[in-house]
Parts: structure tokens; C-alpha cells; sequence
DNA sequence: TGTCAAGCTCGACGCATGTCGAAACCGGCT
DNA sequence: AGCCGGTTTCGACATGCGTCGAGCTTGACA
């Protein structure tokens, strides 16, 4: 039952320190499989800093209609990134009111962050 | 020629410790088209298992005959996949004979690690 | 209850991407 | 010179992805 994919975004998400850094040890097809979605998450260029919008905003959490006026696109295409990043689970979102708050995560980033890391020796 | 593409892969892939984690300021659109990129190349599975087992390699380095057959997919497929590492500005690749051999270039790597850090407070 | 604003979902469009097989390239070896 | 194995390049194909506009949902407020 140790199904790689249910398990594991969950895991990961937490504070299992999953990996070491791929420069010590390469990672299995299995892990490749559950972090490569993340690093995706982060590849487009409205979403990273849509990412670093949330994980930089004071009080840890920002509202939608702070983010959306930052960029030349569309707000359903704002939503729409903001869907894949927490589909991604590198963040979460609550409604208050009439509006949507979005915070990060800071597993899964940590995950990633750790894996990148240099020779941690 | 002050494309702005040209120079800041190469400036990112050097030492410059070009930006602080994303959690404690937001990238701006220029560092997030440059950066996210490299995220991208991160972002398939297949890569990410190859540029693990090139940053992991003992001796630094790793022949393409060695890369290839521990994945299901074809020698040009995986052939493709080191080019895309290689224009991300994540590996170095070097003709020695019949073979290739490829090494990780820890720059770009370190500057992805940097921004994903937790704060480093 | 009706209206309005914020945000999400849906369908559509064009471009990018992962994959393959075939062909080209590049060095050694006979 | 000619062959051969390792690697890359070239088309081609199906799928995925970023973007938009239109419509829907949710909650506030008069």
C-alpha cells in the first residue's frame, strides 16, 4: 500500500525532511515524480512572483485583489495560476468576507530549497 | 546588444548572490522572467532525475551512456531533455572521445536554493 | 429582494512541450 | 577508406499550457 503518489504530496507538505540535497544524492523516479509538478509550479514567470507576493506579504497572508492589479493580465488568468499553486500545494487559500486570502506553505518549498541546497556538508 | 535575457543567465549562473529568499522580499518581473526558466527545467520529472544524477555524480561528472539507460524513454528524448539543463544554464557538457559527459554548474542552482530558503532569519 | 463587486469556472484559441523514429554528425577502430 | 557505436538534430505528432472573454457563485449592503 505504498502507493507513491496519494501519500506523498501530503507528506511532502509537511515537515518530513524527505530529501537530502541532489548534490549528495540523486532522487528516485518516485520523488522525481511528486517534486517536478512543484519546481513546474514555480516555472512560469507570473507565478513565481505571484509565489514570492504571498510568501513576502506582512502578516503572511494577502488578498487576491492586492495581487491581481500587480500584473498585465487578466484576473481569471490570475486565478488560474493562483489554482495550479495550490495544486501544487505551495499554497492555501480562505475566504473572509467578500474576499480571498491566499498564504504559503513552507513545506513543500522546504522541500525544494533543501533539495537544491549546495553540499549541505 | 543589452537584451536583457543575455547577460542575466549568464550573471545568475555565476556567483552573484543576486536575491534574498522569496519569503522575505518579492522578486520583481524581471529577476522572475529570468529565474523561472530554470524552475521550468526542473519541472519534468525526467530532468529532474537526470540533473539529480549529474549534481550527484561521482567525480563531478557523468557520461550520457550512463544517463540514458535508467529511463524508459528513448536516447534522443533524453538527449532533448540534457539540452533544455543545458540552455537553462544548469550543466556544463564536454565531448571526451565517443562520449559525452556532462557536470552540474552550481550557480544557477545555488540562486534557486537561495530564494526558496525558509527565512533565513 | 435586487444589485453590485470579488473571484472562480468554462470553453476556446494558439503556442509550447514531451515523445518518437529516422537521419546526420563525430570520433575511434579495423 | 570504410564501418560502427555514441550522441545530437530533424520532422512529426499528440498533448499540455497560458491567455482571454463570458458567465457563474458568493457574500455584502441598501
Amino acid at each position: 500500500m505504498s502507493k507513491p503518489a496519494s501519500l506523498t504530496l501530503l507528506d511532502l507538505a509537511d515537515e518530513t525532511p524527505c530529501c537530502p540535497p541532489m548534490a549528495q544524492q540523486s532522487v528516485d523516479a518516485a520523488t522525481a515524480g511528486v517534486l517536478a509538478p512543484a519546481f513546474k509550479a514555480l516555472g512560469d514567470p507570473v507565478r513565481l512572483q505571484l509565489m514570492s507576493m504571498i510568501a513576502a506579504a506582512p502578516g503572511g497572508e494577502i488578498c487576491v485583489c492586492d495581487l491581481t492589479p500587480a500584473f498585465d493580465v487578466t484576473g481569471s488568468t490570475i486565478s488560474h495560476h493562483l489554482k495550479t499553486l495550490r495544486e501544487a500545494g505551495l499554497v492555501d487559500a480562505e475566504r473572509r468576507a467578500s474576499w480571498v486570502y491566499y498564504r504559503a506553505r513552507p513545506g513543500l518549498m522546504g522541500q525544494l530549497a533543501a533539495l537544491l541546497t549546495p553540499n549541505a556538508a
